[in-house]
Formats: C-alpha cells, structure tokens, sequence
DNA sequence: GGAAGGCGAATTTTT
DNA sequence: TTCGCCTTCC
C-alpha cells in the first residue's frame, strides 16, 4: 500500500524471524503475546512498531509504547532508530510514570497541579508523611510512617482516592482520614508522588472527554512490555488511552510476573484477553538465549505452578552439560565454591563479566563478596545506592526545587539549616506555626520576615540571592551557581568521607549537562523530574570486567554464560515470608525460573547446611526447587580442593582431592585435650567427613559433646 | 550541632 | 551480624 521502496524494506524486517514471531510482528489490531524468557521479545516489540511505520499503518506520533524501567525504554528508542530512519524524539516511548509525568505537565490545568509540580520519589514521600504525622500529632507507634506510606500506595495504586476507600473500623478510618491530609498537603505544597502521577494522569482522562478522545484518537497503536508487571490502575490507564479504533499490542509471561509484593497484577493478562475479545495469546516459545538442559529444568520448575497461561520454552541449541550442584557445609563454604569455580572458567577463557551470582536476599552478598574479594577477584554489587538519592545530591535538589517552587516545604526542611546555620527546632516551630496561620508555605512565611532568627534571614537572602543570579541561565550553569553557593561543598570539605560526596556534587553539573543535551531542554522542572523518575545508574566501574553480584530479582531482562543460584535451601529460597503470602510460593517458583532462564551455556545450584542469618547460625533443608528439577539433568560435585585452611589443618600437602581418595590426617589425636575459645577444654571425641567437609567431635564436660567444623573450630592443643 | 551508644528489625523494588 | 534510627550527652 505503500511506496515501492518500502516494500522491500518491510521484507528485510521480517526477514529472519521464526513464524510465531512473524504472526505476533504482523498481528492485525490487537494481540497479547506471551513471550518466553529468550524469546526475542523486544526484537518482537520493536520489529512490530518498525513494521508498522513502515507499512505505513501508523505514523510515529501515533503509537504509544510503554516500558516499567527507563532502561527498557532507553533500549527500545536505540533498536528502534537503528531500524527506522525517523527520529525518535518526540515520540510517545517512556515508563509509566514518564508518559503520565508528560501527560500531566502538558495538561498541569486541567489536572489541577502547578506546572512547576515536583516529583516525590520514595524517600521523600515518607519523610512527607513523618512530617504530616508530627503536624497532626499522630502516633507514630501505632501508625507507622511506612505503614501509612504502604497504605496510601496500594490504594493509589489500586486506583482509589481517600473518599472511595472503605473502613469499617476506627484504625482503618484513622488511616484513611491520614491519606486524605497527606494528598491535601501535597497538594498545598504542589508535590505528587509516584503513584500520584499514575493516579492523577488517570482521573485527567477519566473525567475529561475531550482530552481522552483527542489522545485515543491520536494513539492508534499502544505497545506494552512486560504487561505481566502491570497493576490495576496501570491498566485501566491503558484502556483508557485506548480508543475504540486503536489496538493494543501486549508482550508479557505470566512465569516471570516477580512483582506482586508491589502491586504487579498478573491477572491483567486474562483481562486483556477477554477484555479485547481475544481467543488466545500469540505465544512465543522458541529460545534463543539456553541450552535444552537449562531450559528442561525451567519448564520442569515452573510445571509445578498451578496458575499459568501454560508453556514449554525448546531450543535448537544443543543439551549441553548438566546442571552442576553443590552442597556445602555453610555459606563460607558455599562462596569459596563459588570462587573456585570462577577461577577456573576464568582459566578457561571466560571474561568475568560472563559470570553472574544471583540470591534471593541483598544480605547473602556478603560472604561472596568477601570470598570474591580475598581471592583478588574483581566483582560488582547490583543494587547499591543510586546517584540522585545520595544524601548530598538530595540536598543539592532540594535548594533547586526551592527554586523552582517555593511551596515545597519539604525542600524547604531539607535544606534550611543545612548546612547548619543556626536555624533550630524553636524558629522552625514558630516558623510553622506563622505558616499555619497565614495559610501559606514555610518559604513564605520565612519571607514575611519577622524573625530574629539571623540564620533563616540568611536563607532567605541566600535562596533570593540564587534565584536573582540564576535567572536566565543554562541548566547545567544553574546547578554549579546553586552547589557552589549553598555551601554544601564547604560543608563536606571538613567532613570525614566528603571528598566523594564533593566529587557527587560536582558530578551533578556534569548530569545536567548530560541531561539538557539528551533532551535538548534547558528547563530546571524538567531537570528535577527527569532526577526523580530515573534515580541514575549504579556509578563505579559498571563496565569493567567483573563478576556479577545481584538479587535474583535485579537480574530479571539480563542473561550470562554462567549463572550461580546461591543459597537454595527452604526458608531462604523459596524464602519463609513468602510461604504465608496468597500464592507466594507460586511467586517464589516463578523467581527460580527467571533465575535459571538468566544461563546461556552453564547454571550452578548451590545450598549450605547452615547459614549465618541474623547473627545466627541457621540450618536450612535444600530447596524444594532443586527437587523439582529431574535429576537427569543435574550432576552433584564436591569441591575441587580443599581451602588453604584446610590444608594447614589436616597438614596435608597433597589436599584431599573429592576425586581421588583422600589422604586424611587429622591434627589432634582422639583423646587428647583441647581448648576451644567457647566453650574452653575438652577431649577430642572423633572426627567426620574430610577435606573442607571435615568436623571434629569435642566432649566437654558439664556441655557435652559438640560437632565443629574443622576449618572454623580455632582449637589449640593444651 | 554532632558524636556516641542503645534498641529493634532484618525478602524482593522500579518509578 | 549489621544497619538504621533514636535518644542522650558533651
């Protein structure tokens, strides 16, 4: 239908995708596609947008494509430009929060907020909450800061305002009458949260007809990806961007939905189906990405799930080797394993970065990180502190939200006395009390003078003096004037640890520089949101060649060579919380299939008898997932040699090889005295296991008998 | 204003 | 065990 040029560039982009594909690419109206783990899915999402521009069906301003991280977002605009010679910019690609974000500073009227809205993130949300929760002198025992907070999110989330939520008893009315001030306060104070955006930019399309037709009309092709992490209001946000002539194209797997705990809705697939008329998904099961033997234990996994639209990922890629299993004594042990192995893929040609260690919970890190670290290995730790919600980058943002909206009392408390200045809780007590009065911000009511408070008149004279000096100037030239006159920097100078939060600081204008020149805009509010929708990658060395460290849940969209799943015992992974949870086990299970799905060539479980949790030693049964993976396909192994420890303990030279037999000695002969640094003297009773796995047996008297790992029991002679 | 020490809690987390 | 938060003290 289009030019002759076209056709056979459509052609090229079709070319090389397996049929399912093809049908999900070219489904006419809409579809939802049920995308495997390796299954080309973004291929699919941006092959299908690139062909829709191209058959002419759509123009670029008439598609919507929506993503949950930026990262996502940033990936599908970098494939999409390389497919199609258009420019990107200006089209409706983004996160949930950036488009409503959009939406809502296009159409701050209609929508009730000033255009200059500041975004809270996380942080800033609950100290707006601790702060309504000391004005209304609420108990803060009794109501949590981030019980309130939860509260106020899930019901955002679930699309309901003070007013819709139902209470039946006088803790859930007090909660309610909670949520109803916090929303009042933010918006005296022209704040929206996370979930505000996506609540408010529905409620603008809900109760605006002529906006809600304008875009329905507009977006004739709306593209979701991973649909399966969608919550209710997200999707009834869709719907109601949908027009009765636009299709909505859909990419999830409802075996890798990981984010229930925070609103994630997998029934949204169903409702999709039937809420389009769609007989069936488009499923996509042919993997790219694994081995037949890693994908035969994820699908052996994941069969145990009841709830599932229901598929077999199969590959044309070789079985390859077996799954490898080790069982260690303890976490120590487990990550020493760990390193052993990396050390010798490493011998055998493996960069590294081909190495990933995924656990369930951010506090397992730490014993490999300590096994990676002794070992001169280079690592990274996913996860970490973000570089705009540093503390001193949060100061930094407050003095510039101040400027952009001096309503922003919770910018205002952030930085006005700090650094220090002599502004203590008695001013700020008046000050408040001036403000309640007056009905105005603290900014103005600090400017309504009156206060013999020489530290806040020096404020107020310094944040006029920055708005005066700043006035007209470039972002990026902005952010130096406010850092180096808030005087942060002089602040960190004196402190202990500064020079990094200096070099963050200084960093910052090199953000904005970024910033203005990606999205060609020199507008501060935009600045700050674009600091409070995307918090920044994880800085330090993201692209040196390093082993992998992270939640199983980071790792989610990434896949290595090599896959380490640490720490498989009950109660860790599936982890004990979720067992009480509705259908958290089902939850735990999908996280061990995107575990095993992350592995290209090699995948490791790993479990240790007993864990060090809280302090204390934990002993855990394996996981029942490993059960659920045939046995077929997983080979158990001992360690390659014993630590060095282990060495100097049995005095042997020669190490007890898990391959060969052993030669074991043992340094102290049965019967003979001992002093351990706990439990003091007793006598050598026997001895268990060898190599690393060795125990010894000691008696003491009045506590009797007590098993020690060789290597740990610190035993001296006596 | 800031350090020091006591207390309690400790999946997962993007926006 | 470790971390963050809070109170207390200088």
């Amino acid at each position: 239908m289009q030019a002759h040029s076209a056709s056979s560039h459509v052609q090229d982009l079709l070319a090389g995708l397996n049929p399912e594909q093809k049908a999900a690419v070219t489904a006419p109206g809409s579809a939802l596609v049920l995308a495997g783990a390796g299954s080309g899915k973004t291929r699919v999402l941006t092959t299908r947008i690139a062909w829709l521009v191209s058959t002419g069906q759509v123009s670029p301003m008439g598609l919507l494509a929506v993503t949950f991280t930026n990262k996502a977002a940033r990936e599908m605009l970098t494939r999409l430009s390389a497919l199609l010679p258009i420019n990107t910019r200006g089209m409706w690609v983004g996160t949930f929060h950036g488009l409503c974000n959009r939406l809502l500073r296009t159409h701050h009227r209609e929508a009730g907020l000033p255009q200059l809205f500041q975004i809270l993130d996380g942080q800033d949300q609950l100290a707006a909450v601790k702060r309504l929760l000391k004005a209304l002198n609420v108990d803060t025992e009794r109501y949590e800061p981030r019980r309130v907070q939860a509260f106020i999110n899930a019901n955002k989330e679930a699309g309901l305002r003070a007013a819709d939520v139902e209470a039946h008893d006088p803790f859930s009315r007090r909660l309610v009458e909670l949520y109803a001030e916090y929303d009042a306060q933010c918006q005296r104070e022209g704040v929206a949260d996370f979930a505000e955006l996506l609540l408010r930019a529905h409620e603008l399309l809900a109760r605006n007809a002529l906006l809600r037709e304008h875009y329905q009309t507009r977006f004739r092709h709306i593209l979701v990806d991973e649909f399966q992490d969608t919550s209710r209001l997200q999707y009834r946000w869709l719907k109601l961007l949908k027009g009765p002539e636009s299709a909505l194209f859909a990419v999830g797997d409802d075996d890798q939905s990981i984010y229930a705990f925070r609103g994630a809705n997998v029934g949204n697939m169903g409702e999709l189906l039937r809420d389009l008329g769609l007989a069936a998904p488009i499923k996509l099961t042919r993997n790219y990405r694994s081995l037949s033997t890693i994908l035969d234990a994820a699908n052996a996994v994941i069969a145990h799930n009841r709830n599932r639209l229901g598929k077999d990922l199969w590959t044309e890629a070789g079985a390859g080797e077996p799954i490898r299993h080790y069982e260690a004594l303890d976490d120590g042990e487990e990550a020493r394993f760990v390193v052993e192995e990396a050390q010798q893929l490493r011998r055998d040609g493996r960069d590294w970065g081909d190495l990933a260690v995924l656990y369930r919970a951010n506090a397992q890190s730490r014993a490999i990180e300590h096994a990676l670290f002794s070992a001169g290995i280079p690592y990274r730790v996913h996860g970490g502190q973000r570089f705009f919600e540093r503390a001193e980058i949060k100061h930094a943002l407050a003095y510039l939200r101040l400027l952009a909206n001096p309503e922003d009392d919770g910018a205002f408390l952030r930085v006005v006395n700090f650094p220090a200045r002599g502004v203590g809780a008695r001013t700020l007590e008046a000050l408040d009390a001036a403000a309640r009065q007056g009905g105005m911000s603290l900014w103005q009511a600090a400017c309504a003078g009156g206060t013999k408070n020489k530290g806040l008149a020096g404020f107020v004279q310094l944040i006029e003096g920055l708005r005066a000096e700043v006035a007209g100037l470039p972002l990026a030239e902005t952010v130096e004037v406010v850092v180096d006159r808030s005087g942060l920097i002089g602040h960190y100078t004196h402190e202990r640890d500064g020079e990094d939060r200096i070099e963050n600081l200084r960093e910052l204008t090199n953000a904005a520089i970024a910033f203005a020149a990606e999205s060609d805009t020199q507008d501060l509010a935009a600045f700050l949101a674009h600091a409070a929708l995307e918090a920044g990658e994880h800085e330090a060395e993201a692209h040196q060649d390093a082993v992998q460290l992270m939640t199983v849940h980071a790792a989610k969209g990434l896949e290595f060579h090599t896959v380490f799943i640490t720490g498989l015992e009950e109660g860790l992974f599936p982890h004990e919380n979720a067992l009480t949870e509705t259908d958290g086990l089902e939850e735990e299970r999908r996280l061990m299939y995107v575990a095993i799905t992350r592995a290209r060539k090699r995948l490791y479980l790993t479990h240790a008898q007993v864990r060090m949790l809280h302090g204390q030693p934990r002993y855990g049964l394996p996981s029942r997932f490993l059960e659920e993976i045939p046995a077929g396909l997983i080979q158990s192994l001992r360690m390659h040699k014993p630590s060095a420890a282990t060495m100097r303990a049995t005095g042997s030279g020669s190490g007890a090889r898990a391959t060969g037999p052993a030669a074991v000695r043992f340094p102290f002969a049965i019967g003979s005295r001992v002093v351990h640094a706990r439990y003091g003297e007793g006598v050598v009773a026997g001895y268990q296991g060898q190599g690393a796995e060795a125990e010894i047996r000691v008696s003491f008297p009045r506590i009797g008998d007590k098993w020690f790992i060789l290597e740990y029991a610190h035993l001296t002679a006596c």
